[in-house]
DNA sequence: GTCTATAACTCGATAGAC
DNA sequence: GTCTATCGAGTTATAGAC
């Protein structure tokens, strides 16, 4: 059976989107991928921005079924998981030839400054992005230095696959993606090791 | 004096596909900005596309004069070298209040699948920007470990810029630009630390 | 090399019947 | 809720005089 329309809509809008961008997918395209018409888009949705920004609130939705959850399920250890979820866009990258990329990211470049409204909604999708990592590293705190700010490191792994991705796509190469998750899986383990061999650790501290 | 008018419309468009990206300036926009005709236009561009490509060849011979010798100038050491060209880029985050970034980066999501020429041009100028720091690597080799894969190390380091630039956009913050920028340097500490305290080095190793 | 005028088309969005 | 027809503006690109 057929979707409803609505969702048709913003399933072929979020494709559309993430491989070609917001600009560049006309509201015709969108319409004849989700075999609708004119008018039932105009019913739903105000206007074409206002359609991004029922993909943005979807790709909300799907932060913890599609990237978390199927990460999360392979492995255990929460530093573990934390490179599953990089392996994930890797993934992305594979089966797209090194063309499809992280959706947010593409859209972030493109219409950040366009549209406050869009531009807030992906900064509440980075937002959910960085505090999921950032739980898989409260979760491994014991093995990290005390006086780790994960809200620094969580930032700088969402900025290590977003820069990963893009130069990926540049390149059509997952080179320059695994050599940067390489990077900072070494710096990881660093943090690791001092995390292990620091002197005898305080409670409470 | 005015400038020739090939020149007046390759700056003009390298303004605009800056600041709104290529799809979203129109070639009206490039010929109001540079004060030129639509005929003048394409008496020097067959399409809007060459006028991209003409773009990215000047970002080509401009990352001399404008990224690398502004910061080389400031600071000898190498390693200090990199973090100058980074704070280049936070420099111009903080002049634009976060609203422009690196212009390479913005292209290169918006085109990477649109045209082969394109992608490979921008891939062209990304190539000579981790050049550039490799060899910022190579001049601090004696510091750095001696198994240390340098460009593996570059591309991480385009890898952070680029993610921090992204990020520090969405959230019109430079906090995660200067998370990103920290992070890192602790990790080139630690390889430096590493490379320092290594037992006595070996000749030829 | 530069000018004006405009062709040929696509864009997002609307009207109004059903 | 869905359909068709279409509006008006904006798009890239061209023609042809100067």
């Amino acid at each position: 059976m057929k979707k409803p329309t609505r969702q048709r809509l913003i399933e072929a809008a979020r494709e559309l989107f993430l491989s070609k961008g917001y600009e560049a997918s006309s509201v015709a395209d969108v319409l004849a991928r989700a075999e609708v018409n004119s008018g039932s888009l105009y019913y739903f949705f105000k206007t074409k921005e206002q359609l991004l920004l029922a993909v943005l609130d979807e790709y909300v939705d799907l932060l913890e079924p599609m990237v978390l959850r199927p990460a999360f399920e392979r492995v255990s250890d929460p530093l573990d998981r934390v490179f599953a979820v990089l392996a994930g866009y890797r993934q992305m990258l594979v089966m797209s030839d090194c063309r499809l990329g992280c959706p947010i990211g593409n859209l972030a470049l493109e219409m950040s400054e366009k549209s406050e409204v869009v531009r807030e909604k992906i900064a509440l999708n980075f937002r959910n992005w960085r505090k999921a990592i950032r739980q898989c590293l409260v979760d491994a705190r014991d093995r990290l230095p005390p006086d780790l700010d994960r809200h620094k490191l969580a930032a700088f792994i969402l900025t290590v696959m977003e820069g990963g991705v893009m130069q990926a796509r540049v390149h059509r190469s997952l080179e320059p993606f695994d050599a940067s998750v390489a990077t900072l899986k070494d710096y990881m383990d660093r943090l690791v090791e001092q995390g292990t061999t620091r002197p005898i650790q305080q409670a409470n501290s």
